[in-house]
RNA sequence: GGCGGAGUAGCUCAGUUGGUUAGAGCAGCGGAAUCAUAAUCCGCGUGUCGGGGGUUCAAGUCCCUCCUCCGCUACCA
């Protein structure tokens, strides 16, 4: 049995995400997760909510709440949308918790006696009236090269010159429009990433078959300019894991947290921590010490190319740079971005739909199938109500949820709420099944090589294939000459809907539950025989006719959600 | 500016290391069937493969150049 570690890059804190977050990370993550558990492997699937930084902060401080409660309370509403996504994570952890505090300052102190940290003194722009160090991105002014009024410390908009926060003419904080802000110097820590870039890009180059997503984002950061830079990873922040050497104080770093970018990662294997915590496994080092049984596990992570650089670069830094035995990453799936209607999706402007909007329009099934045939593998795809309505209504309703209806409809008129007896296969049963085994291979290869979209088109024309059996075989029309004939297709047929049921319950878990509840008795397993499968419950079985699966979006539909959700979400 | 990704049928996209008449789904048109959520099945695609140039017996697939869109650019995460 294979052991798959499975990682979704953990969604900020800062309000509820929308679905191109989701469909970029989680969602491919769970897809995996579900496909690999399905086929009898071990899985450890984990996500977290990512909880320090500056923009928690803010955020907590708008909502009138201690950053803490804010934090405990968004995790508490993210937890719930994954639930009501279906998302099957072992542990939905947080990084803010003990364990990933304890483990991050375990890893810096071993970076540091590896000889991997330097101290580094710098100026920064601190704000008085917000009594912090402002991050060059809350600092605006006018920008020194094209005069325009809103620069941003970091890069002017209008003349994308980038620029140091101290060149701003008359800068001031966009937190609270303070002008009295000062340069001071600070000490930080920074992580010896040039001193790993031969061991990295070692690293990079020997792994096989990754997405040309991922390694061109690595090698870009790896050889830009005069290569991988070094990279601080403490912050003068209140919120976060206080600056420590392992469980010793770290002089010069009083009042200092980690970067949360340092500590982000790390919650990956503290979330194992929180799941042995939470009594749900016994033993989280059989995940992460190849020293201790992790080195027959397979590491996938899952994440959108933002977070690239973090997974390919910084993250295996840290776990190098320890000296210690910690598995690494076998495979790094990432995605480009999705659309919607013409544009980005929007957090601060609500445009586009949000992840707990979408559960209020439709369930779960419709989101997943749509977000996951359409995947932003190759590149940045585009979601259009258009385009989503004909999706869900031609592939679920017609194809999918219509072959269920007609065949457990069919038998119920004809020979009543059970399988039907009599008859026996021939030619036809066999051509599907022999079509079905190589399309099955097919799909199984899809989703062992993490191609989503693929194995969504390999699991449809599955769906499809039913549908031509169906056509052909006529059972509305044997029937009339020939009703053992009829029966032996409807009691094929009906078997098809418990291999459905198994195949697509990494797409779509809950309709395919209800899949399987057509026949009661049908084993709940991967059919790794497709005529095993097919002959599994025979004549006299039970069969319980369902509601339909699925229903169809009309065009009302379709025009009152555009409206909704065109922009300015409150 | 630099780097990366993309530009293939009306729409969404496949096209491995260059090799027969460039493919799929949707939409559209025609037909069959009537069990079913007016669902299904069959048939029908000459598209300057963004423009131009080059290498080659052969290029959507390699090289050069130009155009357009998107992303990243290291103190938002």
């Amino acid at each position: 049995m294979a052991r798959h570690l499975i990682t979704s890059a953990i969604p900020y804190i800062n309000g509820i995400k929308h679905l191109g977050n989701l469909v970029g990370s989680q969602l491919p993550a769970d897809l995996f997760a579900r496909y690999q558990r399905a086929r009898g492997n071990e899985v450890l699937f984990l996500c977290a909510t990512d909880e320090h930084g500056t923009p928690a902060e803010l955020a907590a401080a708008k909502a009138g709440q201690p950053v803490a409660d804010y934090c405990a309370e968004m995790h508490e509403v993210q937890a719930r949308i994954a639930e009501g996504f279906r998302l099957s994570f072992d542990h939905f952890g947080r990084s803010s918790g003990p364990r990933n505090h304890a483990l991050t300052q375990h890893f810096a102190g071993r970076l540091a006696e590896a000889g991997y940290i330097r101290e580094v003194s710098e100026t920064q722009m601190f704000s008085h009236a917000d009594g912090r160090f402002l991050p060059d991105r809350y600092i605006e002014g006018t920008c020194p090269n094209c005069g325009f009024d809103s620069a941003r410390g970091d890069q002017c908009d209008n003349c994308t010159k980038q620029l140091d926060p101290v060149d701003l003419i008359n800068p001031h904080s966009t937190i609270s429009g303070a002008t009295d802000l000062e340069m001071r110097e600070t000490k930080h820590l920074y992580l010896r990433q040039s001193a790993m870039k031969a061991q990295l890009e070692e690293w990079i180059d020997t792994r096989d078959g990754w997405p040309v997503l991922t390694t061109s984002i690595a090698k870009k950061w790896l050889n830009d300019g005069d290569g991988l830079q070094d990279r601080g990873i403490t912050r003068d922040l209140d919120w976060g894991i206080p600056v420590r050497k392992g469980d010793q104080d770290w002089p010069g770093m009083e009042g200092k947290v980690f970067y949360v970018w340092f500590d982000a990662p790390i919650e990956y294997i503290a979330c194992s921590q929180e799941w042995v915590d939470a009594g749900k496994g016994a033993d989280w080092e059989r995940w992460w010490r190849t020293d201790k049984g992790a080195g027959d596990v397979t590491y996938t992570q899952f994440m959108g190319k933002d977070n690239v650089p973090f997974h390919t670069l910084g993250f295996p830094a840290t776990i190098l740079g320890s000296g210690e035995p910690w598995k690494l990453v076998d495979f790094i799936k990432s995605f480009n971005y999705l659309n919607y209607e013409g544009g980005q999706f929007s957090t601060s402007r609500g445009r586009g739909v949000f992840m707990d909007q979408a559960l209020e329009i439709l369930p779960a099934d419709y989101w997943r199938w749509w977000l996951l045939s359409h995947a932003p593998e190759s590149s940045d795809s585009e979601f259009t109500w258009e385009n989503f309505q004909a999706s869900v209504n031609k592939d679920l309703s017609d194809v999918l949820g219509n072959f269920v209806s007609r065949v457990t409809k069919f038998c119920r008129s004809k020979f009543g709420e059970v399988v039907p007896e009599g008859g026996s296969y021939g030619a036809p049963e066999e051509a599907l099944i022999a079509d079905l085994t190589n399309r099955l291979s097919a799909y199984q290869a899809q989703m062992e090589a993490v191609e989503v979209r693929k194995a969504a088109q390999e699991l449809r024309a599955i769906w499809v294939a039913g549908n031509e059996y169906l056509q052909e075989a006529a059972p509305w029309a044997a029937f009339k000459e020939d009703p053992e004939r009829a029966a032996a297709i409807v009691r094929f047929s009906l078997n098809l809907i418990p291999f459905y049921a198994a195949l697509s319950s990494p797409f779509i878990p809950d309709a395919a539950e209800a899949m399987a509840g057509v026949l009661p008795d049908a084993p709940a397993t991967w059919p790794e025989d497709v005529a095993t499968a097919l002959s599994a419950v025979p004549g006299g079985g039970a069969m319980v006719v369902p509601d339909n699966l699925f229903r169809k979006l009309t065009d009302e539909d379709v025009e009152d959600w555009k409206a909704r959700y065109a922009g300015t979400r409150a």
